[in-house]
DNA sequence: ACCCAGGCGGGCG
DNA sequence: CGCCCGCATGGG
């Protein structure tokens, strides 16, 4: 069993899961979250929802806990966006082909990917190109501050929702400079209105990657690394290899023999080698890229 | 000061 | 097609 829900159906038992390590992988920058390391929990708006959530975890496993709100909908809303339904030893043995692979499980044993919703995850990551993560979250979060809705959490808590696109259209280019999105302010806008008016996201088939991705593509802002990473990140094609300047000099390095390949070559590449769970390859060797040097010491922050 | 960051669109050959 | 360039902004 991969997943369980107690008799009471007040906590979520999870094999493998490490939310330390989903939160800091920054591929959860899709969605405006404060994470706290002492207490190992995490507060995010989801929709009209405010989620509270804390990580008791010993050895690899977790139970988790919403701290406010314990209805269904609330558990059903975390198993969806932390993917608790991936059968991590299963993910692992497909994509244990080489010990680097094997090597950046071993670090972040638990790491998931996460199933965002489409918009939010189109807006950062166009915010995201030509970029860093730091700062990527904190444009994100002036959005959400600026643009966002109060959450109603019950308590004491502050949240609020991600801006639709609709309300994100209203925006102004200055106003949008002025959370920090420079020459992206003319994408966003742009994303804004065709994703209001031309093409509804929550309508596209997540099914067919090609299809998906070359829709996507016809967003502004939206080129090929960005159209991966919402398919993978915000319509869960889990066959997706976003190829990011981390992830290209990695590949280049563990499966190219130090050469200069193109995106194509990599994607090919991990197509045949990973197949349907490259994107879980991805994560895990992007992730080990950017935080863990030769010797093994930890890189910045 | 210099370099880099989860790239993209546009212009040119 | 492929290649090359500029692009906002803040941190190392």
């Amino acid at each position: 069993m991969n997943k369980a829900y107690d008799a009471s159906g007040k906590v979520l038992d999870v094999n493998i899961f490490s939310l330390v390590h989903t939160f800091e992988s920054a591929q959860p920058l899709t969605f405006y979250a404060d994470y706290l390391r002492e207490s190992n929990s995490i507060t995010y708006g989801s929709g009209n929802l405010c989620i509270n959530l804390k990580s008791h975890e010993s050895e690899y496993n977790a139970r988790l806990e919403l701290l406010n709100g314990s209805s269904k909908r609330y558990y059903a809303e975390v198993e969806k966006r932390f993917r608790l339904a991936d059968d991590m030893g299963r993910i692992y043995k497909k994509i244990s082909i080489d010990s680097h692979v094997e090597k950046a499980i071993e670090r972040y044993k638990g790491m998931r990917l996460t199933l965002n919703d489409p918009w939010e995850t189109t807006v950062c990551f166009i915010i995201s190109q030509f970029n860093n993560v730091k700062r990527i979250r904190l444009i994100v979060r002036n959005i959400v501050e600026r643009f966002g809705d109060e959450i109603d959490c019950n308590d004491s808590l502050s949240v609020k929702s991600f801006p639709d696109s609709e309300k994100l259209m209203e925006a102004t280019d200055s106003e949008l400079r002025a959370l920090g999105t420079g020459f992206r302010s003319k994408y966003l806008k742009s994303a804004a209105e065709f994703c209001t008016n031309n093409m509804d996201l929550y309508k596209l088939n997540p099914k067919n990657y090609e299809k998906l991705k070359a829709k996507l593509m016809e967003i502004d802002g939206v080129g090929e690394k960005v159209a991966d990473c919402i398919a993978l990140m915000g319509y869960g094609n889990l066959n997706a290899f976003p190829t990011d300047v981390w992830i290209k000099r990695t590949m280049e390095k563990l499966y190219f023999d130090g050469k200069k390949v193109k995106p194509r070559d990599i994607h090919e590449f991990a197509k045949d080698y990973w197949g349907a769970y490259a994107g879980y390859a991805q994560q895990y060797l992007f992730h080990s890229a950017r935080t863990y040097r030769e010797n093994g010491t930890l890189r910045k922050k």
